[in-house]
DNA sequence: AATCGGCCCAACCGCAGAAAT
DNA sequence: TATTTCTGCGGTTGGGCCGAT
């Protein structure tokens, strides 16, 4: 479907908001809410788009918006939840009461991933983390074509050889949903795989029926240093299983959250790609 | 004082998914 | 079920600010 940008119609603003414009906006949210943001603008008098409205209101101009540096107990929050959650501004942003997405994800770029290449870079320089290989295959057995996902790694230490063992991936073919997909015994260490969406296409001709798995390609090898942490996961996976073996983004992102932040588990070591380890 | 270059951040753009019809 | 509309998200941009030269 093709849509032209909301901006293109005629005779709206665009740049900068000027001081009218926000106590504009205000005033008729404080008075009518904003149940409709393409209609709001015209209700309100404003020569503006109602994205426009929206990002001016949700990045600024809210209430509740906490202005100011980020104190150190933000910034590991962040830190922590990227290593889990990767780009997901909004994610992260829920975790912080007042912070926008837009203000996070700016404070990333300005500041953490900066500060973090630094880190990384001296500890290259002084002790490396072993990284073990691990070889993956995925299943035939649901009848999905094979897809190489772009895989993530945290914090992997070297096993002993009698203990090291193979990982396989299985894939379970559903629509758009959060799918845990392994866990693994890897030595006394526990690993987790964690795929995050998968989703399937079917292309039928006269001949045949293929049927595509199109991933988020993300999937992340997590370790933990106890066993219990994983229970944790377990039992959330248990839970889950009452609604039909689903889980919601949310509850997702609460759980890991959970995990890492809040209970106290040790800082997982920054992400790398496997392409790049192997 | 003028210029330059890097940094910061508000705002925009395009896409994807959800909701409505 | 198909189509259209709306909303939210993440990536990117561009203008203002500020320190260095």
């Amino acid at each position: 479907m093709v849509r032209t940008p909301c901006c293109e119609e005629m005779g709206l603003k665009k740049g900068p908001w000027s001081p009218e414009e926000d106590r504009i906006l205000i005033s008729y949210i404080q008075q009518f809410g904003h149940a409709n943001w393409r209609a709001l603008p015209r209700q309100a008098g404003l020569q503006r788009c109602g994205k426009s409205c929206r990002l001016r209101w949700t990045n600024y101009l809210r209430p509740d918006i906490k202005r100011g540096n980020f104190s150190k107990e933000e910034e590991e929050t962040i830190i922590k939840l990227h290593q889990i959650l990767g780009n997901r501004w909004s994610s992260i942003a829920a975790k912080l009461p007042g912070r926008t997405d837009n203000e996070v994800k700016n404070f990333w770029h300005t500041h953490l991933k900066k500060k973090l290449q630094r880190s990384n870079t001296s500890m290259n320089n002084s002790t490396s983390t072993p990284v073990q290989k691990i070889s993956q295959s995925t299943s035939t057995s649901t009848g999905i074509m094979a897809v190489q996902p772009q895989i993530v790694m945290s914090h992997i230490e070297e096993p002993s050889s009698h203990t090291k063992e193979e990982t396989t991936v299985r894939t379970i073919p559903r629509s758009t949903r959060n799918v845990i997909s392994i866990d693994h015994d890897y030595g006394n260490k526990y690993f987790m795989l964690k795929e995050a969406k998968i989703k399937c296409s079917t292309t039928s001709t006269s001949t045949s029926t293929t049927t595509t798995p199109l991933f988020d390609p993300r999937l992340q090898i997590i370790s933990f240093n106890s066993k219990s942490s994983m229970d944790q996961y377990t039992m959330k996976k248990g839970s889950s299983n009452d609604n039909n073996g689903l889980t919601s983004k949310n509850e997702d992102m609460d759980f890991w959250y959970n995990l890492f932040v809040k209970a106290g588990e040790s800082t997982p070591r920054p992400l790398k790609t496997l392409d790049a380890l192997l």
